[in-house]
DNA sequence: CTGAAAGCGCTAACAG
DNA sequence: CTGTTAGCGCTTTCAG
């Protein structure tokens, strides 16, 4: 007999007078007499029954339900994934758990260990570090899991890694080949993989150039606007004293170079015609920056398409078992007023280059 | 007997050597005999036993999962919002499901119905515009909804509203006692709650000061960055004809004014000596504008605090059932560098004025 | 303090 | 084509 609570296949059941078995079969479209379809349909839109996900999922086995966890949501490189891996999860009848593991490695920890759990049928993980714990965490993982980033060779699970050392390159030889010759690096921690790699790029185009790596050039600091506002104020005090001054800076990510840019405008030095600025990441911000910033576009939203793709063929997971993956976006420098020649000599296009 | 799959509290019976029950009780801090907890606790660790929260839920007939469902994650406004939530969610040891509804009212009234599902315990949601249904959809809900956002007085859910029509009017006097004649004013789309109330309090404010409302100086639009360029450049082609130039910009959102301050820039008009701009929301985007923008903050992460905690608190529902309840939040002018005195007299501070 | 057993709501095997 | 029944993994009476 159904009680007062919400209705449920019995409710239906009695209603129209057949079994339970019988509405599940009408209900999930697997066949019945048409007169049968007909009240189990009638009953069930008479009292709005919404079958229990809850209660499916426990036979199942499955929650139709990803869990995406990144350091910040604050972050627009997030912002973007979110978007992408919504859009599709969505597409394919997934809800999207969100996890801010604010930058704490137990946490991330924690929400590849607490996949046993059964809440969601997978992760996308966005690591800061990857430690030897994160790798056996990811070796033991009760789910599916894709990371977005750069994880050793032997790791695994699915990655999807965006080519920042290519993309620090491309910026860097893009300053230096609009006429810019002491080019300055505003960089993230040194200890993260992006801090790492980005700092590989920006060394190699120096070289590349022939330009000479000058230690006063670098400023490693947090990846915020703040931040990246004060590491200009430092750069320009340190410039007084050896001599001739910056002619560009190049920001490890979109929020350093939006704050060196407010920065350098309060100093009264112009944009590009004084110094050129340019970050990576082509965030929203690149259009808030003024004159508009150009940054390279390490593919966020792809890397979160692409993870949220992997991660549903993981799932799916027929035929005979795949071996870890590992997907590299390719970088792409886009070019604005930031950079622009400035009062120096003009330089040509380089590589990968686009105009926006 | 166990088969392959994870471990289940039957795994850990057999191990313990006791009943299925017994180890629940232990795992859930029931109380045993300290022997027996002994054995479970130790059978459990041995094979990194983790419950099935899915099981869990569908006997407890709660998933300890929240849903937070707006239009676009890419709107500042809502990451803060996200980032409250989530803050209060975890704390209480709850899962955030996030849901984008494109701003369409059919996928908005699915989200609340969908609540019928049980996957989740109850829905933040910030509907942008209110219909008959969407009241309808609330009235039946299957499980609690907080509203950010305003709703008629008789809505059947709890709310938390901005009050725009003061903040608007907050600006705009400011803008006014700064010694701006000619205010410009660049709305979003004036069929949504927000756009009425921002034209409602512009008005006021402008009648209060004395000055004229010239129709000439309101443009409707969408609430972004691009529209915001895109109307300045209407209203200064416009204001070509009529005759003296504007001095001000009133934008109802930080994206608007990013976008017009952005188009103010590129016709080479100074902010704040030529135009002063004004935006609201005092999101992010604040400190990505040159000079930094004065904003109104209408309590984003308030709002999304309030909300998560009413809703918890629906959640908990103990006690007698407690009429809808509707909390305002108030606004709160943010004076920068974009509204400063221009060529003509400065202005003394307003009522609930804040310098940043 | 402990074990047996019921049951959350659903789907799917198995008979009929 | 349909009904009966088992069972997903867990918590919680109810006896003992």
């Amino acid at each position: 007999m159904t009680t007062g609570g919400p209705p449920t296949v019995e409710t239906i059941a009695e209603r129209a007078g057949v079994s339970i078995a019988s509405v599940s079969r009408v209900l999930n479209g697997h066949g019945a007499r048409p007169e049968t379809v007909r009240r189990v349909e009638r009953a069930a839109a008479e009292v709005g029954y919404v079958a229990n996900a809850v209660a499916r999922s426990l036979k199942g086995g499955r929650t139709k339900q990803l869990t995406f966890a990144m350091q910040d949501i604050g972050n627009p490189v997030y912002v973007e994934m979110v978007r992408q891996i919504q859009t599709i999860t969505k597409a394919q009848g997934y809800r999207l758990l969100l996890h801010s593991t604010d930058a704490v490695a137990e946490d991330e920890l924690a929400v590849v260990r607490s996949l046993a759990d059964r809440t969601s049928d997978g992760l996308i993980l966005c690591p800061i570090r990857i430690t030897p714990e994160h790798i056996e965490a990811l070796r033991t993982a009760a789910q599916p899991v894709v990371v977005i980033g750069s994880l050793p060779d032997d790791a695994p699970v699915d990655s999807v890694r965006a080519d920042s050392v290519t993309g620090a390159e491309l910026a860097v030889r893009h300053l230096a080949g609009t006429g810019r010759r002491r080019i300055a690096f505003i960089n993230g921690p040194a200890d993260t993989v992006p801090g790492r790699n980005r700092r590989l790029g920006y060394r190699r185009a120096l070289d590349a150039c022939g330009l000479p790596a000058d230690p006063l050039l670098t400023v490693t600091t947090e990846f915020t606007i703040e931040a990246g506002a004060r590491s200009v104020e430092a750069l320009l005090e340190r410039d007084a004293a050896p001599g001739d001054g910056l002619d560009a800076v190049f920001c490890a990510n979109d929020q350093l170079a939006l704050g060196a840019s407010q920065a350098l405008h309060s100093r009264g030095l112009r944009i590009p015609e004084d110094v050129a600025v340019a970050g990576m990441d082509d965030t929203v911000l690149v259009r808030a920056c003024w004159p508009p910033l150009t940054s390279v576009d390490l593919g966020s939203a792809e890397r979160g398409r692409i993870a949220a793709e992997m991660l549903l063929e993981r799932i799916a997971g027929q035929g005979p078992p795949v071996p870890p993956r590992v997907r590299t976006v390719t970088p792409r420098l886009v070019v604005r007023a930031s950079s622009a020649p400035g009062a120096s000599a003009p330089g040509g296009a380089a590589d990968g280059e686009v105009t926006s």
